[in-house]
DNA sequence: GTTCAATTGTTCATTGACATAACAATTCGG
DNA sequence: CCGAATTGTTATGTCAATGAACAATTGAAC
């Protein structure tokens, strides 16, 4: 990545300025960067950027169904399934039947996928440390509570 | 939407508040919603996200070439192909020969793509100025300069 | 109680937005 | 002049997510 060519450099920077004058362009050129990186930090864990949260929430959330479960990622029903399979396929969760309700899955964390979510939370912390670090914590307060407000903000316009 | 079961609200928005504690899941959600109104906003004119960037780049930079184009976008010349494919299918660009060089494509607006971009920056101004309306000018100008450090910092990091 | 509507998880086909690899045509450098 | 590099292109794959349909099960009306 050192060797791109840069003889024009001016203009790229120009063109890319340009560009960066529309938030929601700078939104998504952030959100590439940070995708990029958080996958270098999971990888590692045999993790990936798509089960890292749904991990989060499981373990914050012990015996979640998987409809609570889209609602709170904000994904549909068919799309957790894939991603739970994954998850108990490498031993993190598992699927367990529900005392009054046959239809519903809960959702637990194994012992050895309490461990790996040890790791990936440290590993997640490091990576936006690192990747936030030239920001202050003042900086960095600003800019969630920022991206918050735009989320509420967006989900009330929906309505 | 208005009609979502939110028998739960509580524990959606403990659980929601969880993930958000990492700034690249909020950075996400926020792109999502900002993704979603943009899309709507394009539509009606016959554009879309994807093709919104890559028309302004060109009403920047008459004569701009594919692979240039590529460069400012960030994305492989094999993706820029197919997104002038379709400008060019709706009459908004046309490739022209280079002088010096058969190789080459000169990318150009057309007089109709003119007015389809000036009608394309008012809106997605207008998109931004709504989706952004709880914010200041000052937190405005905060969170973009946040998210540019953050581009730049990660971009730095990958050399 | 029975029956009809709703909910849960699932499968399958599809989409969008990219990336990778190979290729022909062309241009450039020594 | 010849081999290396560049440009645009095609074909193929991947990743994340959606939508539609479905069986099993539960809830509600009455």
């Amino acid at each position: 990545m050192s060797d791109t060519p840069k003889d024009d450099v001016s203009e790229d920077t120009a063109a890319d300025r340009f560009l960066q004058q529309f938030t929601g362009y700078r939104i998504k050129r952030a959100l590439l960067v940070v995708h990029e990186d958080m996958t270098e930090t999971l990888v590692p864990l045999g993790l990936r950027v798509g089960t890292f949260a749904p991990l989060a929430v499981v373990a914050a959330n012990p015996g979640i169904s998987q409809t609570k479960l889209s609602d709170v990622l904000k994904i549909k029903r068919s799309g957790v399934v894939a991603v739970v399979d994954e998850l108990e396929r490498i031993g993190a969760i598992e699927r367990k039947p529900v005392a009054g309700d046959r239809r519903t899955n809960a959702l637990f964390m194994t012992t050895a996928g309490g461990r790996l979510w040890q790791q990936a939370e440290a590993a997640i912390q490091a990576h936006e440390d690192r990747l936030f670090t030239d920001l202050t914590d003042e900086d960095n307060d600003q800019i969630r509570d920022l991206l918050s407000r735009v989320i509420l903000r967006a989900e009330r316009a929906k309505e």
